[in-house]
DNA sequence: CTGAAAGCGCTAACAA
DNA sequence: TTGTTAGCGCTTTCAG
């Protein structure tokens, strides 16, 4: 294996030039610096011939910038995340970016870690989903004047790009829609740590369209499952709680996972969706239009979030300024069988 | 925006000391190198006193090594490779490494280019899940002692590192079970690029089971989708294949995409799964328990793999030493109602 | 116990 | 039109 790796010094030398004239020819720089072109020429010919890769460490080390973006999310392979996360990574890429990709898993201390861990390998901006209750930690990124987008969950507290729905909207019309239908025991199911932003504004939303129809809130009617235990699929929670509330006629989850666990657990009581109990859920997963029954829910805009996302990360790279531009979008209400 | 980058020099001119020791300390080598442990700790102080971080970019420089795996996948969104990712992020992070995952989108140039991109950026190794007819770039990888696993698919030509199933073994057992239960016309839905190794080896199990049970091949049973088309949901391929053949009384398809794709075809079309057709398909998704009806499917062992793929990886970095891995897992076949 | 100095591969002033 | 030089921030001999 004589594959020695090659470098420009390699390839001047080779040539009897120096390290600047390969560097400018190589980088597309050759005829702005009018140099010859048949040394240009013999420059990449023997860059070819030699097989040389430019070194993107020892580049981005010079110039400060590594043509690479954070993506900071709870999970990477949940569907949502993982769509947003193709959708990114195409609109990065055309711009010569790559995605470092990690999951929090919802835990604050993982994802400050992450987030140390993303700057120390001096990625150019960060896309995120935080997790976190308080953004100190987002803030002194933005004070030290790193490009952040926030998407999905923002902060009141906190003046930073965002792009994501009008979540409580969305949740108000899911929740109108029930009450529209009759349905007066309206159960809502949500995660902890219910601190996150979207979680906050479904639950406002879910709240609005019940007060908004005279019907009194029943704090019974609404069940907080933690993130580990979902992960697990500990789905007793969701069983007993249908249990100890049977006059629950409609259920509004958050997210796909309750979703999920909440036809696994209705199925396991032997009710059946959505003649015993309809179900709404936050994201939309392509399965949902298959399942049994077809799965009524509340689509975000993916492939809009993502490309916004990047078109607003990579503007502020181009141009150094760090405004704050946030987008609230429309969600979608899908409505199915269920 | 006080924020300058505060680098080791910084903290040595703070403490008049020298850089070596404040790397040394700062790298944990204090003990070893056996510096005063009253200056360690002020070196440890100051460090995060100027909330010092270290530049990952330079020390990727100076010790060639970047503590990043590059993931290379069709589809990152593809449920089977988001889990795998999610797994392979999990063991990498315990290790220290992070994660740059990339789309070929099953185009061969397309990840040529993806694999430049990784070493030019010098990740430590790769692993992915390749697209290629010809393996010639990962040779060219393995040559120079890049170290590669690759998963999911490999190229029998080509000596490397692999884990994935036994996917003829598998494929072979769904179709004998579909012949069992008296089924003489059993479709088979694959995808392009055909060359694909695991593509190959569940038309091999396919074709197996017929001929073991004296049943001939009908190459007009058999289509194949192209990706793009399948990308963009145009089924409408199958649903001519499906009304061509209409003596087809079984589906066997080598991925869950074109599951999707029969379901919708197959409902199109005002047919019933399992009456009409019975469907068993390659790859489980989660929702797969709660479709209409419940879909049989062939499970991989998605945590092993990812696991293992990225213990090998790990070994082979440790040591320098490239052996070749080969660790062919079984595949589950998970019968609900298809 | 601590420091000086070299150098990883590249880019960008500045010279010539 | 091309070359010299310095230096990005870090680790690592080698000397003291």
């Amino acid at each position: 294996m004589t594959n020695k790796k090659i470098t420009l010094t390699d390839i001047a030398k080779e040539l009897g030039v120096s390290k600047t004239l390969v560097s400018l020819v190589l980088n597309g720089k050759g005829n702005a610096n009018a140099i010859n072109k048949e040394t240009q020429q013999k420059v990449i010919n023997k860059a070819k011939e030699l097989n040389y890769k430019p070194n993107q460490v020892a580049r981005g080390l010079r110039t400060g910038t590594t043509k690479t973006i954070g993506l900071l999310v709870a999970d990477i392979s949940n569907p949502f995340y993982a769509r947003i996360a193709r959708i990114i990574e195409h609109y990065a890429d055309i711009e010569g970016y790559s995605l470092i990709a990690c999951s929090s898993d919802e835990d604050e201390e993982r994802e400050k870690k992450l987030i140390r861990m993303l700057t120390n390998r001096q990625v150019d901006g960060i896309i995120m989903a935080s997790t976190l209750q308080e953004p100190e930690a987002i803030k002194q990124l933005i004070d030290q004047k790193y490009p952040v987008v926030l998407f999905d969950r923002y902060f009141r507290e906190l003046d930073c790009n965002y792009v994501g729905v009008d979540n409580k909207e969305a949740a108000f019309q899911a929740v109108s829609l029930f009450i529209r239908k009759g349905h007066k025991n309206i159960g809502f199911l949500t995660l902890t740590p219910d601190h996150i932003s979207t979680l906050k504004d479904r639950r406002h939303g879910y709240v609005k369209a019940l007060e908004n129809s005279g019907i009194s809130l029943q704090s019974d009617l609404m069940l907080e499952l933690n993130y580990e235990e979902l992960k697990n699929k500990h789905y007793n929670q969701i069983k007993e709680f249908i249990i100890k509330n049977n006059q629950i006629t409609a259920l509004f989850t958050t997210n796909n996972s309750l979703a999920v666990g909440c036809m696994e657990a209705i199925k396991e009581l032997g009710l059946k969706i959505p003649d015993d109990i309809s179900l709404i859920t936050f994201d939309d997963v392509e399965l949902f239009k298959y399942t049994s029954p077809s799965l009524s829910s509340i689509a975000q805009p993916v492939e809009e979030i993502g490309k916004q996302a990047v078109s607003i990360l990579l503007k502020q790279l181009k141009t150094g300024e760090l405004e704050n531009i946030r987008k609230e979008l429309k969600a979608n209400l899908i409505i199915r069988e269920s």
